[in-house]
DNA sequence: GGCCAGGACACCA
DNA sequence: TGGTGTCATGGC
């Protein structure tokens, strides 16, 4: 008699995901610094609107710590305007390279040096860098394991049922990296997979349709609370 | 014309 | 400590 371990609902959620989307092949970007411009750009932003704003940046010769800092803070918020709150994300965008540079020399293989918890706290001082943008840029950027919870990670998860404290940032990480292995390619793709999800089916409206989700949804297609 | 999108921060009670 | 207002463009 073999003893069968239930499987935990969060892998098999990341299995219906994953055989439904495959690898998302994430972060787009072409390297770590690329990675964290575009992590404080998204922030309540569509991606799409982020492309046109970083296309700007690369297109100026502005993908550089020393060029962020050395252009008007002005021009900056011009060249980033179609990604939204463009005078506060430019300000964000300079604390990080003003920090980055003060430092550690603008070697973000410096920043990355430093051990998890104390790479997060560092990155979570900086103006304009919250809990998300911290763990996106550890995990994306650094390439170390941390689960990074979004607005999607919260709907999806509250509509199955696995989120009792919805909002709450460091429960819904907790519970995740309590329950899965800690795997920086594993974490990767759970979360692209859920903004995947998130962008295609499982969207703010208080309706949701039946999904490759399936069963593991307690509500497919049931009004879900609303103004979220 | 309204809703929504890969948040964070300031301010107030 | 928690709730609310503010920041803003662009696609649908």
């Amino acid at each position: 008699m073999v003893a069968m371990t239930p499987r935990h609902p969060l892998e098999l959620l990341y299995e219906r995901l994953f055989s439904c989307y495959g690898p998302q092949h994430w972060w787009p970007a072409d390297e770590p610094f690329e990675v964290i411009i575009g992590a404080i750009l998204t922030q309540s932003t569509a991606w799409a609107n982020v492309e046109k704003a970083i296309a700007n940046l690369k297109r100026e010769g502005m993908m550089t710590p020393s060029a962020l800092r050395a252009i008007p803070i002005e021009a900056l918020a011009r060249l980033i305007r179609p990604s939204g709150y463009y005078n506060v994300k430019a300000r964000k965008v300079r604390a990080f390279v003003e920090r980055l540079g003060e430092r550690y020399g603008d070697s973000l293989e410096r920043l990355f040096a430093l051990p998890l918890p104390e790479l997060r706290a560092e990155l979570l001082s900086i103006y304009g860098i919250g809990y998300e943008t911290a763990d996106s840029i550890i995990l994306y950027a650094a390439r170390k394991p941390i689960f990074v919870v979004d607005a999607y990670t919260q709907r999806i998860t509250e509509r199955l049922g696995l989120n009792p404290d919805y909002g709450n940032y460091a429960a819904l990480q907790a519970f995740f990296m309590a329950h899965l292995p800690h795997d920086e390619a594993l974490f990767n793709e759970y979360h692209a997979l859920f903004v995947r999800h998130g962008k295609e089916v499982c969207r703010k409206s208080p309706r949701c349709e039946p999904c490759c989700v399936g069963d593991l949804c307690r509500r497919p297609g049931v009004s879900v609370t609303e103004g979220r």
